[in-house]
DNA sequence: CCCCTCTGTTAGATAAGTCTAACAGGATAG
DNA sequence: CTATCCTGTTAGACTTATCTAACAGAGGGG
């Protein structure tokens, strides 16, 4: 969701984000290419630029003098193109923000190669100083947590894994558990009971808490918004048996019925609180 | 970084992206927060669009021939506006990613309130149907995990939280821990054997795999691009007892004592390594 | 009935970021 | 020495996304 009101003109969003006013994707992902070619090459040469970011050549061209002209880069038609320590400098944290977020995305969570790198492109612009911040220290808390004794991630793949689906698993979280053993015990949230949008009647409101579901019924439910945090109102029982409808954001949502066993509330007493957070 | 030449042109990536094409991040916006109004208004006026997004009432009404050239609203000068059901899903799924990462960041990582929702808004268009998903799971895991026995988050807090400095801790990631009693027996990881750059003589590379560091070293080291993940190579010791000089992307980087003891990496034997992945 | 206010539109300007076409300058090959 | 090729520039066009200024319609107050 966009800024609110308070935080209006573009201007002020740009100072917000830590971004040095003027500075766009773009022009960060420029800084960041002429970085690394800069690092094996002892000239940048446009071309390169260009083949890198799969733009034409008088792009590059139009985009240094931006650079140029906001003091990021040493540049003069035809002559060595050299980053200025300022514009090393903003390249240098997009580089390592890029591939901490490669590095999360996919020996983290297990996501495609090609795809990590391809979400970190978009997401290095975005992630402010303080949740990366934050993020940097829970991976280092995961990857050196006692408790866990170091089997976090290997057990977190054998549970959600994509080729893992005939693991033998003990994880309430873990679809293939939950498929066995369909539901001795409410979970729990803290002192709050979650329970399954299939036992709820209309008129409930909740959060949705948890999404207990293999991989291909969760992408599924993320296509038509249903993901943890999202608030909820059960507005009725479905066709099927154990089927439900929900209202999700004024939106009608039909779940089948093991959508409707996956779908987890956290509810509230309350009918209506709709004051959302945002 | 941006995507390599074979992913070239625009077009292109919109499509990889799962964004049906011509849908811009500003145009998600609109839909996002058309469908918010939506909600809890019977109408949707072009003022409280504009007022939502931050923008003048005229760009409003240009984003909405653009968004209704496309089908994702029904939109007549003049008119009733509604979200066609094509719009709606669209909006929805971006709403829905919206308010996880909002949780994920707030709730669970301990990002302010107001950092949270910002960032959110920003990576919401960025986040991949298989990120989110692998993310969702990884959230679940850890929500449910037996092995930590709930305990997970309230511990991470303990050790990594902002207003918890003296709170007793057992965690070799925690700094307090780290402060205390600075290094018996170095970290692993899997087989190798980490190593501080503190520790290691001019010429040796590897990849940064700890930040074992409190909050405002940390990010003092991600300003300057040091972060888990990111390529490295020791080129010599500081002027200081204890500091040293690293070079991350062609870049030298002074790093003082306390920083040098900080950042750990996996070495590798070879001293040429620079094919570097992406 | 006329004027004022509010909502929303049109018109026209600007900036970023991209493109193609055409030109300029240097190296190389005949 | 000239023709060719490669690199990089300039020029001009287009799209997105924003702005301000000015106009249009609808409702209410006097």
């Amino acid at each position: 969701m966009p800024r609110s009101a308070s935080t209006a003109s573009t201007a002020a969003r740009a100072e917000e984000t830590r971004r040095p006013a003027g500075l766009s994707e773009a022009l960060e992902d420029y800084l960041e290419i002429i970085l690394q070619i800069a690092a094996r090459h002892p000239v940048v040469r446009v071309r390169d630029i260009a083949r890198a970011k799969g733009v034409r050549m008088p792009t590059v061209t139009a985009a240094l003098k931006r650079l140029a002209a906001l003091g990021l880069v040493d540049y003069q038609a035809r002559e060595h193109l050299v980053l200025t320590p300022a514009g090393a400098s903003i390249a240098s944290r997009i580089r390592g923000r890029h591939r901490f977020l490669t590095r999360f995305l996919g020996r983290m969570l297990g996501v495609s190669p090609a795809v990590a790198r391809r979400d970190a492109c978009g997401l290095e612009h975005h992630l402010s100083a303080e949740s990366l911040e934050r993020l940097t220290a829970f991976v280092e808390y995961i990857e050196t947590c006692p408790e866990v004794g170091g089997d976090f991630l290997p057990r977190f793949r054998d549970c959600f894994g994509r080729d893992a689906r005939q693991a033998i698993c003990t994880h309430t979280a873990c679809p293939q558990y939950a498929r066995q053993a369909s539901s001795r015990g409410a979970p729990r949230r803290g002192s709050h009971v979650l329970a399954p949008v299939a036992s709820l009647r209309p008129g409930v409101c909740g959060e949705v808490a948890r999404i207990q579901a293999d991989e291909r019924l969760r992408v599924r439910l993320q296509r038509r918004g249903l993901v943890a945090g999202v608030e909820v109102e059960v507005i009725g029982a479905g066709s099927l048996r154990g089927a439900a409808r929900v209202r999700v954001d004024g939106r009608d949502v039909p779940l089948a019925p093991r959508e409707a066993r996956a779908v987890f509330l956290d509810t509230r007493p309350a009918r209506e609180a709709r004051d959302a957070r945002t």
